[in-house]
RNA sequence: GCCCGGGUAGCUCAGUUGGUAGAGCACGUGACUGAAAAUCACGGUGUCGGCGGUUCGAAUCCGUCCCCGGGCA
């Protein structure tokens, strides 16, 4: 956690909030990559491992989360410094998302369960617009788009005409992004789900399995689980596990690469070089 | 040395009766509004092992050489 150091290095307490969707879980520390209490050095770091494995944390759950953590940071005087990779919660942050209520956990049950050309054809009568502006191939959006008109009576198109709860406007944000070469980055993927397995991985898999949760749970799908379960069973080989660990780590890189390059403002500072100077680099963010 | 099987995209492999090639994955680009470490969309991939021959035309047929498996000596 080189950059809460910067931060606090500039005279100011930090609180370092956690931003991404899968250190958010308790039952994950190996395989998030969570930062260790000497990663931490004594600041203070919050939304990690916050949530029970058995609780989907959703976009706007976190930024719920996050928002009170910022809130408490500035009334002690202190400096918050979100960190993580999931672009769509920093967003639902900032901008604001649409205030859908919670869908009805019977329609939801119903809609999942649906084979997607069943949820396609479903969609294409009860909310057309949605069907037409969606792929066909594209499950999430479409299972979403018809729980919502089916739990709401409203589709998502019309809850999302009325975007709320952003705080985008409300603080003064300095942001940075970090676009590492792209060679570099895969080689340090690869490095780093061979040291998960090395560390701990499995065991923590295993004791993920025993808690025999829903396979459809975000926990469940967090990169690696799926291959050491299948190491556990005895379906995969260790350097299978291995090399598709290591895929799975670089295709995310490469979709996380695609959204900060594309998604945020073009005021965001796009830090294309490997050697930055990471206090340099903070003492001009933090500049007023 | 002989007998089989095989050499086609970065990888694993399709390729009908000869009409100069196509799937998955990888890779690249993009999308992304309550599961986002998720879910998708689009796109090149190429001396068809080499060299000859037959043919209007060869990944495909013939010869030869090379390489990789397996078997027999």
């Amino acid at each position: 956690m080189q950059l809460a150091l910067a931060s606090v290095a500039l005279g100011r307490q930090a609180v370092v909030i956690n931003a991404d969707s899968a250190q958010v879980y308790r039952d994950l520390r190996v395989l998030s990559a969570r930062p260790s209490p000497e990663d931490m050095r004594g600041v203070d770091h919050r939304l990690f491992g916050r949530w029970d494995g058995a609780m989907a944390c959703s976009a706007a759950d976190w930024a719920a989360a996050a928002r009170c953590e910022i809130e408490a940071a500035h009334a002690l005087g202190k400096l918050p410094v979100l960190v993580g990779g999931t672009g769509l919660y920093i967003r639902t942050l900032l901008d604001g998302i649409a205030p859908v209520p919670a869908i009805d956990p019977a329609v939801r049950e119903i809609v999942r369960a649906l084979p997607q050309e069943r949820r396609v054809v479903a969609l294409r009568s009860e909310d057309p617009s949605a069907a037409e502006r969606i792929a066909p191939g594209d499950s999430t959006r479409t299972a979403r788009a018809l729980e919502v008109v089916r739990s709401t009576g409203q589709t998502l198109a019309d809850w999302q005409r009325n975007i709320s709860g952003g705080i985008g406007d409300a603080v003064d944000l300095r942001a940075v992004i970090l676009l590492p070469e792209r060679s570099e980055l895969y080689r340090r993927c690869d490095l780093r789900f061979a040291a998960m397995l090395q560390s701990g991985a499995v065991e923590e898999v295993d004791a993920l399995l025993a808690r025999k949760l829903d396979p459809e749970l975000p926990v469940m799908r967090a990169i690696g689980v799926r291959q050491i379960a299948a190491l556990l069973s005895g379906e995969y080989l260790r350097c299978t596990v291995l090399a598709e660990g290591q895929q799975a780590t670089r295709n995310y890189a490469k979709r996380q690469y695609t959204w900060f390059r594309n998604q945020p403002p073009p005021g965001w500072i796009r830090m294309e070089e490997d050697n930055y100077d990471t206090r340099a680099l903070f003492a001009s963010l933090l500049q007023d």
